[in-house]
DNA sequence: ATTCGGATTTGATCCAAGTCAACCGCGCTG
DNA sequence: CAGCGCGGTTGACTTGGATCAAATCCGAAT
């Protein structure tokens, strides 16, 4: 446990949020930061419930996801190790209003909400990162909402397994592999399908030879046909 | 025009971002701001254009909206008078992704990047505002990605016609009003339906006698069973 | 008033994606 | 090694909402 306390300076260093603080001001930092280990399926907030913290993945996987009236879930988006979430909760003077869940054994920090305002007071730097990791959070929401309205499903899939992808590398012919880093329910839900559609869109992909299909390994044989196969 | 510049100051005041400051600090500001009158169908920015700035709309309305590859318009939000847009724009070091045009003859207020990240720099309480401001619109954009993909076209378009009204209000059995501030078919993009759609559901609740249509006034003659007329 | 053009409505038809239900395949465990 | 059980696939059918095509309506300009 010692040891978690005193590698929190080094895990704070790898956001873009704190990469400007003196080591001196990271370690006062990393005093109001929590390391928590979750288990899988585990509750890190639910939507309701006071915001007094963000959140930091450390190793592991974290859905944000709401519900509807009726127990439909839609899975905002999937939060992986090295990223950070919940960020903006913390100036909206509401309770949480999505729910977040560990997808598998996660390694997370918790850094209160304390320590962010009055490091805002402190250091603007800060705050321009502040500033800019929420405009970035406000980008990846407004391409969805670009997604959803404006592209099919078919097209949504692509752009995710592409989503990594340089295009650069479409020169050279070597086949790019994604691994899906959850189930393939999971991914659907990111990208509001039903598992069954998502199902058979990916396959339809693979009878146009445009990728293969490995348990959740997907090989993409083609990355220009594939991006230009969404748009007829 | 000269007027205009006098008047400045007051107008940053009704923006909570410029509340805090003080009479002269507003003055300051004022100098980096521009104030443009645009008539109906001009374009205030374009996607693609570099990002130098944030606006205001004094009087007037302002659509933001992405297109699709084959023209097709989405409107991501319509901003009235009093409020401001493309603030987080100023964060992510990328050109805008998205296009504002008036809707209607517009007095708008330009506030150049310059002043804003001047005024972080010397103000934490103005950096908390900034933050508290675009968390605001990420709560926005993530109602409507909720909305996309957890309710109905019709559920949408009562969420928007109940949007202001207060449920307290449900109490008296008065006649509540809203009038559509554009037309039809401009609320039928920003709710994602098309303008055909929008008619026949908006028809469909006049024919349940949960309605009136005026032309743009809509007339809902009972809050509350219009509520839960959405959820079945 | 009369005409024009945009805004809105209505009708008929189509389709992407959802639903329901059965089935498969595999890793795990008793 | 039989039997779960979960994740994934496939088939058959349904549907919310889109599309295409005509009417209307209605304010503004002649």
């Amino acid at each position: 446990m010692r040891i978690d306390h005193f590698d929190m300076p080094r895990h704070l260093r790898a956001l873009p949020m704190f990469s400007s603080l003196s080591e001196l001001e990271r370690e006062h930092v990393a005093r109001s930061c929590r390391l928590r280990r979750l288990s899988r399926s585990e509750m890190v907030f639910r939507a309701g419930e006071r915001c007094e913290s963000f959140h930091f993945v450390v190793s592991g996987q974290v859905k944000l996801f709401v519900t509807s009236a009726t127990g439909f879930e839609k899975i905002i988006e999937l939060i992986g190790p090295g990223h950070s979430f919940a960020e903006a909760m913390m100036f909206l003077q509401k309770p949480y209003m999505l729910n977040a869940q560990t997808l598998s054994d996660t390694l997370l920090m918790t850094v209160s909400k304390q320590a962010v305002f009055s490091e805002i007071e402190r250091d603007p730097r800060f705050s321009m990162h502040m500033l800019s990791g929420i405009s970035h959070w406000l980008h990846r929401l407004l391409l969805d909402v670009e997604g959803y309205t404006l592209h099919s499903g078919m097209q949504r899939l692509i752009g995710y397994l592409l989503r990594d992808v340089e295009l650069e590398h479409t020169g050279d012919f070597g086949v790019v592999t994604v691994s899906l880093p959850v189930s393939k329910a999971t991914i659907a839900s990111r990208l509001s399908l039903t598992p069954e559609y998502f199902s058979r869109v990916l396959h339809q992909l693979e009878a146009e030879g445009l990728i293969e299909i490995e348990r959740r390994e997907i090989h993409i044989l083609d990355v220009r046909r594939l991006a230009s196969y969404g748009s007829h």
